[in-house]
DNA sequence: ATTGCATGAGAAAACCTTTTCTCACTTGAC
DNA sequence: GTCAAGTGAGAAAAGGTTTTCTCATGCAAT
């Protein structure tokens, strides 16, 4: 009694006590506001505003034109809780650079806004805990679907998105059996790449990449293998431009022929193979050829000379994921399985001229 | 009518024609299984639940024991729809590259999380029209409050968020007049740095930094005069690496003493003016201390020698607006106006020894 | 004049929760 | 034995929207 009292007490004045600047919700214009003041009942508001049911064209018309005037806005709440679509999905990730998961969320929202989605962001830090609170609540949001990404494609998120009553795709990250997957093809990538490489004349590729327990990893060198021949070992390190810079060292200091081109596993490490070879005094890209993988602007463009290097297309990657979450939760049905992007080569100058495009 | 029948006739087909992987959204499970399960009524189930209203504790554990036991979460859309909260917020932003929306965005994320709420991130990347499709959208789903982030501290958003009936607050962006605006204080970061280059015994400190227009250019070029005084000239350019190289040059091509320390206007013009320096052979941190600003991470740590720089600890700043937008739609009130938040020194190898944190 | 049937529009249920109100029952005091 | 107060629990309304069902009207055909 005295209990509730207080707190009657209370709210006013929690209301009153500062400038609140938040505006508040009241006064929000709803169909009611809208049916009023058209002079029809709610029904035919919604009917009207939806082009359903059944009612003269003078009267939609109406409803319609002063809607617009009152500015009124369906509550998405309210609509969801009947359509149980909720035009809201959610985005996982575990890629806390935002690297990888930058582009393709950029992708998705692209796809998706135009169908009125809107996307969740949840960054978990390969932390079990935290993604499990995260796809609660997104859960309890009623999402439409959930994208899950990462940054390394043969790592799952640590969490199971298994048997989710939500539809779940998989980009850029190791899905579960039955489920959609998005990925790069690292082949036909580092395929483009070397045979880039050849075309320009060059024969002693050498390859500098990051650890051989990453699959795109050995995925890439099996590619290069292919194309190159196995004329030089595949150097296996960490992805830092320190690596690319010792690896040139290595390179260099075994007798022999050295290499006229180098393949490198991402753009940091044939960043730091740049920087080694111009304080050698090894022209880029007159004595040798460098390719990058990743397109990771902010490495490849300020490189000296500007990088060429593999584009894994990751925003269209996002697009595609989010078209095909889209596509499931409004119960289309969707082939599972694996589906690989092709990458795109983008040509800067560290290949030497800007060889024809075949 | 033939095509409502169509339309009837067709839905079946839609869910049949494929492998359904969605899992659909049939046999959520609401209050009303709990209740029934438990043998009470809803209300007492909601009750139970809530831990509110009046009933016997042994009642109260039972459900909440069996709504446990059959996995019930509240539908939040139901929720928000009578407590017109969505607990859920948009995180708007123009920067593209993700460098200062990711940690604001972690910050905000992280404050927030426990509290039950997830953030919508919309990219917009200087488009009007965009950007107001998304703010709809997210008003369509009657979100809690709105941050507003970008790149730049003198830059608005391309829309207007100032009469919204949800509160806004602005981080790392230009706000409205009477809102509430969280920055970093670029004047105190940039004291930081050259009090730490003073100390460290430097004398001839240059300040190598972005284009004047910026705001916080000229406001760290400020107090960089304060600290250093005006022995040196500012040298205003681009945020590029290029540019920290160039500027080096023409530091050390004019007669006379050269400087011995750099504070440069950003991670990446250090980086150019390390490199520089390196290749004309003056030793960093030996005979010239290099300091930046962002720590971003890519950049600074990279550098050779490793960067010492200042940061702007975007996370935390995120984290406050986080939790101010959250206090607005609360309803408590919160004093308008821009507050600065200190920026902390990042101590690594490029200003020689580990000088003792006083 | 009655039937049949379009047509236009409203009433009501449904979606899932929370909250307020009401009711029946018990207990203790006079 | 009556009354007051307290206790446990359910009924019902509310939130904003969509959808189905129903109803009244008018009109043409019988």
């Amino acid at each position: 009694m005295t209990l509730r009292l207080v707190k009657a007490f209370l709210k006013p004045i929690q209301q009153e006590d500062g400038l609140n600047i938040s505006g508040g919700k009241r006064g929000r214009i709803t169909i009611h506001e809208v049916a009023a003041a058209a002079a029809v009942s709610i029904s035919t508001a919604s009917k009207a505003l939806n082009d359903t049911g059944r009612m003269g064209a003078e009267t939609r018309e109406r409803v319609k034109r002063i809607a617009g005037e009152i500015g009124y806005r369906p509550n998405a709440l309210a609509r969801g809780l009947l359509s149980k679509r909720s035009f809201t999905i959610g985005l996982l990730t575990n890629d806390t650079y935002g690297r990888f998961t930058l582009p393709v969320m950029a992708g998705i929202s692209d796809a998706l806004v135009d169908h009125g989605v809107s996307v969740f962001l949840c960054a978990i830090e390969d932390d079990p805990a935290l993604a499990q609170i995260h796809v609660d609540a997104m859960l309890d949001k009623q999402v439409d679907g959930i994208i899950a990404t990462g940054k390394r494609l043969d790592r799952r998120l640590p969490v199971d998105l298994s048997n989710l009553h939500v539809p779940v795709v998989y980009a850029f990250t190791e899905g579960t059996p039955n489920s959609v997957t998005f990925r790069s093809d690292d082949e036909q990538g580092a395929r483009l790449a070397v045979e880039w490489l050849v075309k320009a004349g060059r024969r002693r590729i050498a390859h500098i990449t990051g650890p051989e327990e990453f699959f795109s990893v050995r995925e890439r060198a099996g590619a290069y293998h292919e194309v190159a021949g196995h004329r030089e070992p595949v150097l296996y390190g960490v992805w830092a431009e320190s690596w690319g810079h010792e690896a040139v060292e290595q390179l260099w200091k075994r007798p022999g022929e050295k290499p006229d081109a180098l393949f490198c596993g991402n753009d940091q490490i044939a960043r730091g193979a740049s920087d080694a070879l111009r304080e050698r005094g090894v022209k880029v890209p007159r004595d040798v050829s460098v390719i990058g993988f990743d397109n990771w602007e902010i490495v490849a463009a300020q490189t000296r000379p500007p990088l060429t290097t593999v584009d894994m297309e990751l925003k269209e990657l996002g697009r595609q994921a989010g078209l095909t979450v889209l596509a499931l939760a409004e119960g289309r049905s969707v082939e599972p399985g694996v589906r690989k992007l092709p990458c795109r080569l983008i040509v800067r100058q560290s290949c030497g001229g800007n060889a024809p495009k075949e």
